[in-house]
Parts: C-alpha cells; structure tokens; sequence
RNA sequence: CGGGGUGUAGUAUAUCGGUAGUACGUCUGCUUUGGGAGCAGAUAGGCCGAGUUCGAUUCUCGGCACCCCGACCA
C-alpha cells in the first residue's frame, strides 16, 4: 500500500493522559483509535495486525478439527436465566427493547453454542467435536484499563468442544496447552508466555492460564524455571508455593497478563440445557465440555508491551500490518528514484509480499521516525545515494542493524507468509 | 463500586477574576531535503449545568468524561 491513500496519521506526542505503553504507542501510530474507556477502534494498519493473529489462532485451531461458526452477541434473556447467570453475572450488559424485550449482549458464549449444538447431538456417534468462533464480547468491566489489555468490548477466540466423557475432555485439554503454546509462539511472545496453573472455580482443582511475563499485567505468578510452567498467586495458600509439576519450591515471582486459558468445563452447562447423548446401551449421558478463549486485542496489545521500545512498535514478521517499509527518500512525479521505488514495489508486491511503501513528500527525519514508530520488521531506504550505489539500505527494525544490500540479497530476505 | 488526579484548538501545553498565548498539525507561498527543518501568512480552543461576581476558562457546588490505586474479573 501507498503511504500516501493511507488515511490515518502518527502523531508525534501521545494523549498526556495515557499511561500503558501499548496505549501510548498504538494511538501515536495510528493503529488503534479510543472511543470510550475500554472500547477501540481499530484502525487500517492495527486491523492488519489483528487480522494476522486471528489467521494464526484459526490455524491453529483448525489443526486439531476446531470449526469455526459465528454466532451472534445478542442474546435471549431466558439463556441466561437457564443457567443463572443472569442474575449472578455482575459485568453483564443488558439490553431492553421497545417491546420491551430483554437481552444479553454476549459476554461469552456457553449460553447459546450448548442450545445450538443440542440439536446436532443425539448419539454417542456424534461425539467428539470442537467449535470456534472470532466474536466481540461485552463485558461491563467496573474499571477498564490498560489501554486495550482490559476492555469492554473486545474480540475473542473462544472455542468450546464436547465430549462423551472427562477422559476424552480430558486427553482434548490436554493437546490444547501444545497448541495455545504455539499461537503465543507464533506471535512472538513464547519466550514470556507460561502455562499456568490457576483457579478452576467449583468443578474443577485448577484451570490454566497462559501468562505473558509485562509489568503492564494485573496478575502474579510464580514461575518455576525447570518445568517452564508457573502457578497464580490466586491459588496459593498460606505463602506455599510449589510447582505443580516437580514440587520445587524455587519459584520466581513475576508480574503478568492472562492472554489465554483453557477451562475444564464438564457438565457445568450441558447440565442445565440437558445436552446428553445416547451411549452404546441407548443410556441417556450429560455431555462433557471443555472451553478455550483467547483475547485477540489482550494479545496485540501484550506484544506491544513485551516488544515495542523507546521509537515505537516492534513487531514480529507473522504478525506485521505488512512485511517491508519502502521509504522513498526526494522521490517525485516520475524522476529515478520514484521509478526505482515503483519497481521495488511491484517486485515485492508480485513475490505475494505485503509492503508499505512511502512514497510522500516528506523530509527524510520524519519519515524514518514514522517508519521507527510504526514498527515493520524490514526497512528499505530508496534514495539517490542507494541508487548511485546500485544498493539497498535496509534496516532491522528490532534490532536498529543497518547494512547495505544488493537487489538478489533483499528479495532473498523476504519470504511471502 | 471506594479513593485520588486531570479536563484550555486535531495533539501537547502556558497564563489569568477583565482581549486566552506558544509549539506541533492542517491550509497558502517560498526555502530546505538522510533522523519529526526554516521563513511569512492563515486556520482552530476554555467538558456540561448551576452559583458567587459588574464580569468566570479561572472561585464554589453538582454532573459527566478520562487516567491512576484498590475492590471486582466463569
């Protein structure tokens, strides 16, 4: 994409009453836009970036047979009374309307994917499965905070999957921690990011987190090195914490953000909408269900604060609005260096590479600090110097390494995702 | 929801009980062209309501919004 159609613009200072990083330097960039407390817009380029980390969680999901649905955020009162969370849920929005009529805007999903797939499931025979969606939830969060780690209205993951016993559940849950582990992975933030051993409300010993290791998180965890796993404050007892895993005792305590967990539901809701099946002697069984969310704007916004640094955003190449920044240098009309530019462009563009390229009229300091503050991985400087020169100048965005290379060495450097 | 802080132009800010100033942005012109540049001109502002006062952006009260701490967060 030209720079120049692009429609949103950086701004040099942040909102003085912005304190989180991520809200700071998403704002400065254009990537995101605050409507209210708690509730954003994303903007072109955070879109691009919110889109890449559903298509990796969508891949990982479906690796392992999830299939995705939609459904929808309003949500009939009588759901909720089945369950009784209506009444018991405190951040729940309602809604009434001219006839009076009363709904749920979705907070989470378990009321209305259990009466959906009621209708599908009958025998033993179809059983298991897993379902997914990308949905907006709303939650009337008393204090929403940390730019967009705490949210009102925000974008999940949450996939639920059904089972015709707690051992098949059981064997899912378990492959599901290998897969949530590689979504943060492929997002750039495995190094920080542990499984976690935390509360599992009445029916269930724990539940587990994934947790990002940034000051900006609410959490506290203790991390036990050897087995790479970590346990919540919220479930230590009386100062005593040890790995659930070895028994060590020597953790080490850090301060994070929950960016995903996995919940063993059982019968929790099959329960209360007598979601059963018909095992092999034509008994009637309750359904076992297990749940898995993600906060897909909890994560971008976790990799800002794990990875961007003083100039601005830094982000991984798999999660990148786009893979290369073109800054053309006095480039105009059609004189060499714009057609040079032009040329790059369409070269990358044709190896199914994604490029920004800036191609205004703008003095070189403030293109180079847009380009440090927006954050593509790969810089490529255009300019009369690179061209008598018969090179490129690239730059490594996390790493600020600057070198020159011929044309065959930077095609050979960017890959197609 | 309890406590604290802050509300001045698109953004960041200054001053002041009596004409609201600066920088960036934006627009016009010229210059400049490898780290948010310069000159000249232009554009645009006191969160809402009540009170005190001759006069309120300023003081008082109420509301609202945002941020922070806490509580809450299947």
């Amino acid at each position: 994409m030209r720079q120049s159609q692009l429609f949103t613009k950086t701004q040099k200072e942040a909102p003085a009453d912005e304190v989180a990083k991520n809200a700071k330097l998403l704002i400065r960039a254009g990537f995101v836009d605050k409507l209210q407390a708690g509730v954003y817009t994303y903007l072109p380029l955070g879109l691009r970036v919110l889109k890449n980390i559903e298509n990796i969680i969508r891949e990982e999901m479906n690796s392992v047979g999830g299939q995705e649905i939609l459904m929808p955020s309003l949500q009939p009162k009588e759901n909720w009374q089945t369950t009784g969370r209506w009444d018991t849920m405190d951040d729940l929005y309602k809604v009434i309307d001219i006839s009076g009529r009363e709904n749920a805007l979705g907070p989470t999903h378990e009321e209305i994917v259990v009466p959906l797939v009621k209708q599908f499931i009958s025998s033993y025979r179809d059983l298991p499965f897993a379902t997914y969606q990308f949905q907006n939830k709303f939650r009337m969060e008393l204090r929403a905070k940390s730019g967009i780690l705490r949210g009102r209205e925000f974008i999940m993951k949450d996939m639920y999957s059904f089972h015709r016993n707690e051992t098949d559940m059981i064997a899912y849950y378990e492959k599901m921690k290998g897969v949530y582990a590689n979504v943060f992975e492929r997002v750039g933030i495995g190094a920080t990011t542990f499984l976690t051993f935390a509360s599992g409300g009445s029916f269930s010993k724990y539940s587990h987190e994934f947790q990002t290791i940034t000051s900006a998180g609410e959490d506290t965890i203790y991390i036990c090195d050897k087995c790479r796993v970590a346990v919540n404050n919220e479930i230590i007892e009386d100062q005593k914490h040890a790995c659930p895993e070895c028994g060590g005792k020597n953790l080490r305590a850090e301060t994070s953000v929950e960016v995903g967990n996995i919940f063993e539901l059982k019968t929790r809701f099959s329960a209360p909408f007598n979601l059963s099946y018909k095992d092999e002697d034509g008994k009637d069984q309750s359904v076992v269900m297990g749940c898995y969310g993600i906060g897909l704007g909890r994560v971008l916004g976790t990799v800002v604060e794990v990875l961007g640094d003083e100039k601005g955003l830094v982000w991984p190449d798999a999660i990148s609005p786009f893979g290369v920044h073109i800054v053309e240098l006095g480039g105009s009309g059609d004189d060499i260096v714009r057609k040079e530019s032009q040329k790059l462009y369409d070269e990358l563009i044709s190896k199914g590479i994604e490029v920004l390229w800036d191609d205004r009229d703008l003095r070189a300091g403030e293109k180079f600090a847009e380009s440090d503050l927006i954050g593509i991985p790969l810089r490529v400087v255009v300019s009369s110097k690179t061209i008598a020169s018969e090179s490129f100048e690239i730059k490594n965005r996390a790493t600020g390494e600057v070198s020159l290379v011929g044309k065959d060495e930077l095609m050979a450097m960017c890959k197609a995702k």
